[in-house]
RNA sequence: GCGUCGGUGGUAGAGUGGUCAAAUACAACAGACUGUAAAUCUGUCGGCCUUAGGCCUACGAAGGUUCGAAUCCUUCCCGACGCA
């Protein structure tokens, strides 16, 4: 893999760029469509490209249960598998630890909401007998499968040779997210593990990276605390990894900061990938703050939802004013979906529950989001991001 | 014409003397969704009062029995089926 950095927003950590990899190049920044189990949801491979996405990321602990990380290899990778041409990505595994660990069954997000102080209660959420179905070990995590109840154990030894199996370009070091209502204590503690697991999983890449076609990405966590990113950033910016992630809990209130504290420590030349953040006013504040590199499941699963992107902020396409309303979802957006067809007709085919609606949904949401992370792209190359953002945010959150 | 069974909220369908403004499902209306346990989840869903709660109108219609009726009785209207 290889990191080119074309131009610099002035004053600030963001900057353009391209990576090749030997699946080929991608832009960035760049939005990365979320293909968890080897699927876009409810679009085709070719629907996706044309779309205009560079890259797919998939999920190791996923493609692990199902069909099994040994068919995948066998299938040629799973760009091959899944007839994916393009560059790929895998994820660790690591957000698991979160959803089905700390998250299982409750009402708690990665992102939080400062105005919503209430989530940020620690003990409002300490059950530790409630039911999680990952539990965490010094040495990795324990997983109950939710598809059969089967247990895995999982190092970070073994997620770095399961995603070897799937064979993307780029994989994750096996980290720990944590949930935002943990206190410092837990975080800290999370943060020791995860650095030692990082040292691990890049031991365990270097042992079967034998063609060197597999670049590793290190994870920073820390959640919300200044102390602990930046003792993150500067422990895993020392280790040989070829790019890295941001990852973990944040307030939506003061994920930019978090973000910087982390992106002025870690080494220029290589790229930073902020995992699982997506929607529009954040593409903007992670650009600004040096990040290269997004995915988010927001705009494939809210369209599957039914909640679309437009210009002047999402809307619900299944409200009652909608179904008879025979303009587009974005009159200027230049998706398939808005050059073809109507908010009564995609109205319809979600209170019908048609299948086509996702689909329909799924490209426009996906184009809204891939095409403006590609205009902020163009936007820094043209010396105007600034004026860019301003724009458009302020079209975006027009009430 | 006789007989049997039945008529419940937008729909289907529970309930068969009080705990019933009425289970449940669907529909409807609104909200949420940030490294996908997610084509999912949450809330509202007779009317009025700002909540606890209270008041009013409601289980085909009208009467009646009862402290109390969606539930029991009478008549009527409507539907399905059976027999003529």
């Amino acid at each position: 893999m290889e990191f080119k950095i074309e131009k610099k927003i002035e004053n600030s950590l963001g900057r353009a760029g391209v990576i090749t990899t030997s699946h080929g190049v991608f832009h960035t920044p760049v939005f990365v469509p979320v293909a968890t189990k080897a699927s876009i949801k409810a679009l085709t491979p070719e629907q996706v490209r044309d779309i205009g996405a560079e890259i797919v990321l998939g999920n190791t602990y996923h493609l692990y249960l199902q069909p099994g990380d040994g068919v995948v290899r066998n299938a040629g990778g799973i760009g091959k598998f899944m007839n994916w041409t393009g560059p790929t990505i895998t994820d660790s595994g690591g957000f698991q630890v979160f959803s089905l660990g700390a998250a299982y069954g409750k009402e708690i997000s990665k992102v939080t909401k400062i105005t919503d102080p209430s989530l940020l209660i620690p003990e409002r959420f300490d059950d530790s007998l409630a039911p999680r179905l990952a539990k965490i070990g010094n040495d990795g995590v324990s997983f109950k499968s939710h598809l059969d109840g089967s247990v895995h154990y999982i190092t970070p030894e073994k997620s770095i040779e399961i995603q070897h199996n799937l064979g993307a370009d780029i994989i994750f070091a096996f980290d720990e997210c944590t949930s935002p209502s943990e206190d410092l204590k837990y975080q800290e503690e999370a943060l020791e593990r995860t650095h030692r697991w990082a040292e691990r999983s890049l031991i365990e890449h270097k042992k079967l990276n034998i063609e060197n076609k597999i670049s590793l990405f290190g994870i920073v966590q820390g959640g919300r605390d200044e102390g602990l990113r930046k003792k993150s950033a500067e422990f895993i910016k020392n280790l040989d990894f070829d790019g890295f992630g941001i990852g973990g809990s944040f307030a939506k209130e003061d994920m930019s900061t978090a973000v910087k504290w982390v992106n002025e420590i870690l080494p220029e030349e290589k790229p930073r990938h902020l995992l699982g953040i997506g929607e529009p006013e954040d593409l903007f504040m992670g650009v600004e703050n040096g990040v290269d590199m997004f995915d988010c499941v927001a705009p494939t699963r809210s369209a599957r939802n039914g909640s679309v992107y437009t210009r002047h902020g999402k809307i619900n396409i299944l409200n009652a004013k909608f179904r008879e309303d025979f303009s587009k979802i974005d009159e200027q957006c230049e998706c398939y979906t808005c050059k073809n067809y109507t908010n009564a007709y995609l109205s319809h085919l979600f209170h019908g529950k048609e299948m086509l609606g996702s689909t329909l949904a799924t490209i426009h949401n996906l184009y809204f989001i891939v095409n403006l992370v590609k205009q902020i792209r163009q936007s820094i190359l043209d010396e105007k991001f600034y004026e860019f953002k301003d724009a458009f945010l302020r079209d975006y959150q027009q009430k």
